[in-house]
DNA sequence: TGTACATCAGTGAACGCGCGTTCACTGATGTAC
DNA sequence: TGTACATCAGTGAACGCGCGTTCACTGATGTAC
């Protein structure tokens, strides 16, 4: 039953795509191995540990994924911008009740915000990493104050946006929580 | 064995108090039974469904508690300010390292921010209209503007208060930590 | 290029463990008269 | 107020279940000559 080394990469990297979701969409305590292999189209999850070393690795791995791709989604989106419209674009994106709705492909820090503290020490550095070049991101593309102060707005600016997308995922009313979205980032492009 | 109704009432209280705190810490799913009622002073949790129909339940009455306690706190904090400086002591002692570090009485949206979404319907009820007192209460305090814009101001004013401590608590950093808490709160007071 | 052997991805079953929940039992509390 | 009985808070053990992890096995893939 051996695969091919081609096979086994992709596999691996379908285990790592399924987890990414499902982590998101459910939460990284709620997602079973079990799950996930079957997710990536396993039958059991026995061969799980010819990937990887332990749940907490797959983990880091699934996060650093989710962080790659979105930052890759809003480089794309600032690169088609023009200056002066990048940082609302990136705002109101991040804040439309498109990407609140789509959970299993959101930004990690919106998606596990609150349950990224108890992860382990090398999720917690590949977060943290992720964090500063998000920040980064953002603070690149405030044009009119000096780079130190960008980088501040940048911050309160990741701080309100994640939290408003965490606020709206609650909220069961449809209509408020469309205007948690459009107060959050109306307050934060315009004060 | 039979405890006098008093004390019935109080073991109970000591539960929900107990689970309070402990959901907060270390997550609702994280949690088990077990801690919970061995942190409420009881030898065994075989009596829990002596006070409670199931483990959804107790999260319902333990995070209802723990909203009620963070009203009364930012109540209290309000009356105690000339109207000026309200929204100012609201921002700053939610976004202070010493409630960002005291995580287990600290706020269930900043604590359990991307968990709620997941509960049962009882408790995001519970959840939403504690959200809806909390922007309310920040709301009555912004004198300048009419009430309409103060709730939509309230609101973002939550988004980055919830979404800047979360944060903060996933970066070991703590310098780093503590600048994401004062940069967010001064983009939501100067802007 | 062909053959012999080693490797190892995936299967399927099992491991110990802790989960939420149930239940028979104990004996102090509460109730009825 | 005192007695007889019913109630029920808490104990301790057990339930079925799913978890993360381990392991013997299979047979196609990869390697060596």
């Amino acid at each position: 039953m051996r695969k091919s080394r081609q096979e086994t990469e992709v596999t691996r990297k379908h285990i790592v795509q399924s987890a990414s979701e499902a982590f998101r969409k459910n939460g990284i305590a709620e997602t079973g191995l079990k799950d996930l292999m079957q997710g990536a189209g396993l039958a059991t999850q026995g061969g799980f540990y010819k990937h990887f070393g332990s749940k907490e690795q797959l983990v880091t791995e699934a996060i650093s994924l989710s962080i790659a791709e979105i930052m890759e989604r809003m480089e794309t989106s600032v690169a088609g911008a023009s200056p002066g419209e990048a940082v609302e674009r990136l705002v109101t994106t991040y804040l439309s009740p498109i990407r609140r709705d789509r959970v299993s492909d959101a930004c990690p820090f919106s998606a596990l915000g609150s349950e990224l503290r108890r992860t382990d020490a090398a999720t917690r550095e590949v977060t943290a990493a992720g964090l500063k070049d998000f920040i980064a991101l953002i603070a690149k593309v405030i044009k009119d104050v000096p780079p130190k102060v960008a980088r501040k707005r940048a911050t309160a600016i990741v701080s309100a946006m994640v939290g408003g997308v965490i606020l709206s995922r609650i909220v069961d009313d449809s209509s408020w929580s469309d205007s948690i979205l459009k107060d959050t980032s109306e307050f934060i492009l315009r004060g």
